[in-house]
DNA sequence: AATATCTGTTTCAATATTTGAAACTGTGTT
DNA sequence: AACACAGTTTCAAATATTGAAACAGATATT
């Protein structure tokens, strides 16, 4: 492990849930020495990655980050067409949607668009999704590489509610199932009378990159609407799959045949 | 300098400009090791700060920057004032606003509400302003502590127009112009027939952190509308300090007060 | 008011890492 | 077929990193 890796991973460290940190959690969390951590943390400063609060000393994420994902999204323009996408999805339901990437094997919010309804579920950008207890997860597992599902389906998942799924194997039944279908279903597994569905798009390797669900609460879902929520994310999908540049995991179901589910390659990475 | 310094070096080659970049372009520019540059270069994209594109070898700014950004935005919340602000400038304006931030000692564009109209004046977030040369870039400098004025005010500035005004002596004297007054005014400074107006907002410490500007074809506009647009400007100005937790530098003009020009503090870093 | 206990920051010799020229590999060009 | 050019790997020499401990400043406790 280089200087570098050890100086980044403490960027890994700010999220929405904790977005300023002080020196010694960070020291304590990385397991890396106080003196070690308080010249990386200099580095990142210098860099603008990272500010310091003057008073409390508390360091937060700094300006230079605003600056690069300007640029990212300038050479990579998905934030233009997943808008169009969102809003045409709140537009056709009337609920609350999300897109969600991955980065560094993390999913997390990068859009959110709010359903004009009252009750909303509450969900902000840059938040990370588990992947075992939400849809957007889920779907994700369900077309990642096996390595990787091995690796986060753990046997010790936290439940955030009572209907939290956190048996590996059970986990690994339901993800079968979505791939088959091309989008996810969760019920309360994070928040209770919450029902999520979500779909997967992908990169030129066939990988998922990302997710969009649609989010409302349980009291007035029915088992049809979800259904036909599913069907509907999943042309949303190839969509954005196509935006993307990138090519359809092998048994994603196809938009030009609705209702089918084709299954040319059953042998997956 | 360490290592994680002239690592984080190569991320500001990253611009719109050039928003993906070749490991030997990187080294002439940064005029480092080739071999060294590939290693920085290989530690980023582990932290997924960077990406290679795996056809053309070339990296860009990588998924983790869109993470972080929103992060940093769910922590400070300018996006959502700002955005206000600008539609606020729009609406009564009819003429397209952007809102910059600085970072490193670069001053980049944060925001951008287009006018309506037909004829635009393009601008897109992320775009690097160059200090001499923008009534962004000018108002900055108006309020900015002298170190850094002398810093950015060299002899061989660029000339974008026949209009750019790049003599340091000149730019200095409007530059004191524009701090009695508030904002800043430039015709023709990057696009000829462009009229741009801007404004400051300060930090905790009364020192510039970033501008916000309408910028308008110069065939529609007439002075009477410029110095209306300037003194709306400079109110903008006052709400941004504020949201932004900010105090005014000494000599800017208070809202309080409109027309009047308040000096109470001529001293200043 | 004095003491203790947190912070973040600095120091310095031992140590592990970075360094960079050169070689290597693969791709595309003359 | 030879050449040029980009990215990647190698390895001993040079240099920066390392971490325990001391320091300083602020806040909490006795």
């Amino acid at each position: 492990m280089t200087t570098i890796d050890k100086a980044l991973t403490l960027l890994a460290c700010f999220t929405t849930d904790q977005p300023s940190q002080k020196l010694t959690d960070l020291a304590r969390q990385s397991g890396m020495n106080k003196a070690g951590v308080f010249r990386y943390l200099s580095g990142l400063v210098r860099a603008g990655l990272l500010e310091q609060d003057a008073e409390t000393r508390r360091y937060r994420l700094g300006p230079e980050v605003i600056r690069l994902a300007q640029v990212r999204d300038s050479s990579i323009p998905i934030r233009n067409w997943m808008r169009r996408l969102l809003s045409q999805i709140t537009e056709q339901t009337g609920e609350t949607c999300h897109a969600a990437l991955i980065s560094q094997e993390r999913l997390f919010t990068y859009m959110v668009n709010d359903s004009p309804k009252s009750l909303q579920v509450r969900i902000s950008p840059g938040m990370q999704l588990p992947f075992h207890a939400t849809a957007s997860g889920q779907v994700f597992l369900a077309f990642a590489a096996d390595d990787f599902v091995t690796a986060q389906l753990t046997d010790n998942l936290p439940a955030f509610t009572d209907g939290t799924v956190t048996d590996p194997a059970e986990l690994r039944s339901r993800l079968q199932h979505f791939r088959k279908k091309g989008f996810s279903i969760s019920e309360g597994g994070v928040d209770a009378d919450v029902v999520s569905v979500a779909t997967s798009f992908f990169d030129a390797n066939a990988l998922p990159v990302g997710t969009i669900a649609i989010q409302a609460p349980a009291a007035r879902m029915t088992d049809s609407m979800i259904q036909s929520f599913g069907t509907m994310l999943c042309g949303i999908g190839v969509q954005a799959t196509h935006y993307y540049g990138g090519i359809l995991s092998a048994d994603f179901p196809d938009s030009h045949s609705p209702g089918v589910v084709t299954q040319h390659h059953q042998t997956r990475a």
